[in-house]
RNA sequence: GGAAUCUUAGCUCAGCUGGGAGAGCAUCUGCCUUACAAGCAGAGGGUCAUAGGUUCGAGCCCUAUAGGUUCCACCA
């Protein structure tokens, strides 16, 4: 034997060793290859300045189950990384770090904060990138790509002329949403409303009388929550139908303070209802007076500077901060008798997503991409079903943006980030859109040109993410292979600001989809349901969850009992869970490699394997056609949990203790031994050699089954199934003829320990096709392995249902032994009463099991209760009642009261079935399958109630 | 204001196209049985929020109500 498992899993190590391997095998790297079916995933790209968190864990985590199942089902599958350049994001925290070094932004200059921040790119970039290795990610990381390297640099600036051209970029006099403390504009999705406790102030505005004079006895009176903007106020708008103000239509008003004289404005936007039915216009800092402005050609007048201190329009109250200019206006006001009164308010506020900044809606001259024509085939294609949501609800949230849709303002005031390709004419300011400086201005003729300064949004190249790594602009074979990529995975919170932009851009510039299927999955919350913050400082940090117990079993707690869409909350008990489990199939493979003990192990023939190897193998076999539904249809919780559920219970807590005394009879001398093996069913006589048979194929089937419900284990926990996989083909190797090359020919037939591996893929015509690498085969890894298929002839329909039998039987003892409370050391006999010959039989078989899993002692099949102790506590299967005789401890009162308890809940059943049946209306509806299905229920209980109806009478 | 989603065992959650309620943790009982005490065996615990409806049949579909979460829009 070459390697042996660890006693105790322990992943610490291991998981950096496998990776490495891994990536020296390149076995991430996928190449075009035509013979192949494509299968891409292009991750969302991680910020620079990020470090890994839940998010990411579990993002990662379901794009990497999902790319090593594909990888393994023979799809040549990539998995295309990158990172993102995080305009603004980057660029706070590096004029942070610059302040924190007394540098200030403005004089340090934009080339040389440049300089700093690629250099921070430099440093911190690849961050990111090593932690989302520690998870296990299968990335091609030789295609590793980042939003400002040259080609994406070459894919924006082209789109951007490209879609200026078309008319679908443009420079316009908008009002925007303006973060003061970063100092730029930002788009509507960034901006977030958060519910704040203000104030409502009613203030009156004279009327102006006829002679131009304001009145002071006649005034309109209307509530602000933000007063100071009034500044800015160039009309007093009243609805056209609002019978109390009809007679001021087409008068004015005058803007005290100001001293301005502003019209009297009718508009349909105002809310009779609100207030006093009147509302102050200021075009240039509202979205809402910004339209009603445009409508009635009224000024726009700007009060504030960039900083959101008031400027020259602001008269006296020039350079005053927003707040302080509030309050001074608020207190002239009052002083003038025109404050008529302060009301308490809570009113959503909009803030700046990244800094909490409370956004000032300017006007300002900003470049907008025109959403109204781009966005048609998005929507034509989620609601066609060309691209598939999942969950399908998340249709609904996309369709509430997409119908709603406002131009995207694009351009940002910031250095960090991808350069807005206008050029000005110094002379005439001629714009010119080009991909490169102009040499002569086509309207002067001038040959000076300076660049617009501004950058723009991140998700502007995040946009073009899914083309623009595969190589585009250029027409790379990479590009014509893998796009359209299959699956998107991504947090639903990003819906709006990358995914839609994704999939019209790629219609736009690839005339196609960007992705065949968006899976979202939701946030993943502390263990109270609160939202992972800094600020609350109840973020788990996977790294550390990963250094404790595994990135295994940090995957198997993100993924286990989750829905797509669905947040989750996290918790330690969920990981010791998971660890557990890591434990568990760690210690089974440390079991059987145990009892493989460096033996040939061959493939049995039919006839050799016993019921109870048919029995796992067909449950194996459902397994895996279920698991690989459930993957299809992107129900990974559903997946490992059946899988988790068929390792622990079925394959550890049956099939392995089911056997152990075949594998142990072959060990042991003596004839007790023989005697255990020849018991469980090695038919002729002929002792040590049917035990030989017997333990082969015991021990065939556990290493089988081990091997495919590893390989199904796989994407979900990439490290420990590896090593186990490794461990267990080493041990073939060591235990081969030496000098033999199996190396290269792992389907040849011949010798005897390929066999084993051979029958497992036997039938596959496709051996091969997942390797990777030149030289690799599927014995190097199990990541490149092939991934299990359904099988006809691996369906035992027959030795199911009576295993499953066995297994009430034992249940059945053990039940009635712990509930007797019978020492473990009390090995009681077992009679088994059944008129069903068959059922007997069934039973000679599978009686070993009674004493390794139940502790009876000897068992005795016969076809009526002559011998058995009247006193014997008995216990009722479908077809066959079991006596365990005790000498003493039996009180038949007890029995008689178990009894009944049973024949209540059989009568129950026997109910609920006999009404189904004779309603004929369910007869003739309801399908076939079903009533036969329930007439066999109704024959079973029948039976298991006369069987307890005999005993009852018995004990008179 | 509009919408989505949730309400299932003490806790956290699964339950895929409607066909006899599940897991993990917690609790109780018994076991150091030579893979695993990070384990094994057994047990208790649910009117599937409430009220109607559709159906032979509803945790699942429809309607209403209550409560929670979230998203969008935003009335000054």
């Amino acid at each position: 034997m070459s390697r042996e498992l660890a006693k105790t899993y322990d992943p610490a190590g291991l998981e950096d060793r496998l990776y490495e391997k891994w990536m020296k095998n390149k076995y991430f790297h996928a190449e075009v290859d035509h013979d192949k079916t494509p299968f891409t995933i292009v991750i969302p790209p991680p910020n620079i300045t990020g470090q890994l968190h839940m998010g990411h864990a579990l993002d990662n985590t379901m794009q990497d189950i999902l790319i090593r199942f594909k990888r393994m089902q023979g799809y040549n599958a990539l998995w295309q990384p990158g990172t993102d350049h995080a305009s603004i994001a980057t660029e706070v925290k590096i004029t942070e770090t610059l302040k924190a070094e007394g540098i200030d932004k403005q004089e340090l200059g934009r080339e040389k904060f440049l300089e700093r921040a690629w250099s921070w790119r430099e440093e911190y970039g690849g961050r990111i990138i090593s932690q989302l290795k520690k998870m296990g990610s299968s990335c091609d990381w030789d295609r590793e790509r980042f939003t400002m390297d040259e080609g994406c640099n070459r894919a924006v600036t082209q789109v951007f002329v490209k879609m200026h051209e078309k008319g679908y970029i443009y420079k316009g006099s908008r009002i925007i949403n303006w973060c003061p403390v970063c100092n730029t504009s930002i788009s509507d999705a960034e901006v977030e409303y958060q519910e704040q406790a203000g104030h409502l102030w009613h203030i009156k505005y004279p009327v102006m009388r006829e002679d131009g004079t304001p009145s002071d006895t006649e005034f309109l009176t209307f509530a602000t929550t933000r007063p100071e903007t009034m500044l800015g106020d160039t009309a007093v708008a009243i609805h056209p139908e609002d019978e109390r103000y009809s007679h001021l239509v087409g008068r004015s008003v005058l803007l005290p303070i100001m001293n301005r004289v502003i019209p009297v404005v009718t508009d349909t936007y105002v809310d009779r209802e609100f207030g006093t039915g009147v509302v102050k216009i200021t075009p240039a800092h509202d979205p809402n007076d910004f339209e009603v402005g445009r409508r009635h050609g009224l000024p726009v007048i700007n009060v504030m500077n960039d900083d959101a201190t008031i400027n020259a329009n602001g008269g006296r109250f020039q350079g005053m901060d927003r707040y302080e200019a509030r309050k001074a206006i608020v207190a002239e006001l009052e002083s003038l008798g025109l404050l008529v009164k302060i009301e308490d308010y809570t009113h959503n506020v909009g803030t700046h997503d990244r800094c909490k900044t409370t956004v000032e809606p300017l006007v300002k001259e900003q470049w907008f991409v025109k959403m109204d024509e781009l966005i048609k085939p998005a929507v034509e294609a989620v609601k066609n079903g060309e691209i598939r949501l999942v969950p399908q609800r998340m249709e609904k949230i996309y369709f509430n943006w997409t119908d709603n849709i406002r131009d995207w303002c694009i351009s940002r005031q910031l250095w960090w980030g991808h350069r807005i390709p206008a050029y000005y004419c110094d002379q005439c300011g001629e714009t010119v859109v080009a991909e490169q400086m102009p040499e002569t201005c086509p309207k002067c003729g001038c040959t000076h040109f300076t660049q617009d300064p501004d950058t723009l949004d991140t998700w502007f190249s995040s946009a073009l993410w899914p083309f623009e790594t595969l190589g585009w602009p250029e027409q790379t074979e990479e590009l014509k292979y893998f796009y359209p990529t299959d699956v998107l995975v991504t947090g639903y919170d990003i819906i709006f600001f990358w995914v839609i932009r994704m999939i019209f851009s790629g219609y736009e510039h690839m005339g196609e989809k960007p992705f065949k299927t968006v899976l979202f999955h939701g946030l993943v919350r502390d263990g109270q349901g609160r939202k992972m913050s800094k600020s609350l400082g109840n973020g788990i940090d996977p790294l550390e969850v990963i250094e404790k117990y595994g990135a295994d079993a940090l995957r198997l707690t993100l993924i286990t009992g989750n829905a797509p869409g669905n947040d989750m909350r996290f918790y330690y008990e969920r990981v010791e869970n998971s660890r557990n489990f890591a434990n568990k199939v760690w210690n089974a493979s440390r079991f059987i490699m145990m009892n493989m003990d460096g033996r040939k192990v061959t493939e049995p023939a039919l006839q050799e394997l016993q019921p109870v190897d048919k029995w796992i193998l067909s449950k194996l076999n459902t397994l895996v056609r279920d698991v690989t539904d459930n993957m299809e249809s992107f129900e990974l919780g559903i997946a490992v949990q059946k899988v988790y559920d068929f390792i622990w219970d079925e394959f550890c807590d049956w099939y392995i203790e089911m056997v152990k005394p075949r594998l142990y009879a072959g060990k042991q001398s003596g004839e007790a031994a023989d005697a255990e093996a020849s018991a469980c069913g090695a038919a002729s006589a002929g002792g040590a050699e049917d035990a030989a048979a017997s333990r082969n194929a015991a021990l065939w089937t556990l290493k089988t089954v081990l091997i495919d419900a590893l390989k199904l284990l796989h994407p979900f926990m990439p490290f420990i199934t590896e090593e186990i996989y490794c461990t267990l083909r080493s041990m073939e190797v060591s235990s081969a003829d030496a000098g033999s090359s199996m190396q290269e020919h792992v389907s040849a037939d011949g010798d005897s320990s390929i066999q084993v591996e051979a029958s497992i893929d036997a039938g596959s015509s496709m051996q091969e096709h997942a390797s990777a690498g030149a030289g690799s085969s599927a014995e190097e890894s199990i990541m490149i392995s092939r991934w299990p298929e359904y099988r006809e002839d691996r369906t035992f329909v027959k030795e199911e249902k009576a295993i499953e039998i066995i297994k009430d039987a034992v249940r059945g003892i053990r039940g009635i032994r712990s509930e007797m409370n019978v020492a473990p050391s009390h090995k009681a006999g077992v009679y088994v009463v059944s008129e069903d010959e068959s059922l007997l039989d069934t039973f000679r078989e599978g009686r070993l099991f009674f004493a390794s899993l139940a502790y009876a002692g000897e068992v005795t099949l016969q076809r009526d209760k002559a011998g058995i102790a009247q006193d014997a506590v008995s216990v009722v299967i479908p077809g066959a009642t079991l006596y365990i005789p005790f000498a003493e401890l039996v009180d038949i009162e007890q029995e008689r009261e178990r009894l009944r308890k049973e024949q209540t809940r059989l009568q129950g059943e026997l109910d609920r079935v006999q009404g189904m049946l004779s309603n004929e209306r369910f007869l003739s509806k309801a399908p076939e399958a079903k009533v036969a299905q329930e007439r066999e229920k109704l024959a079973k209980y029948t039976q298991m109630m006369e069987q307890v109806e005999q005993r009852l009478e018995q004990l008179g």
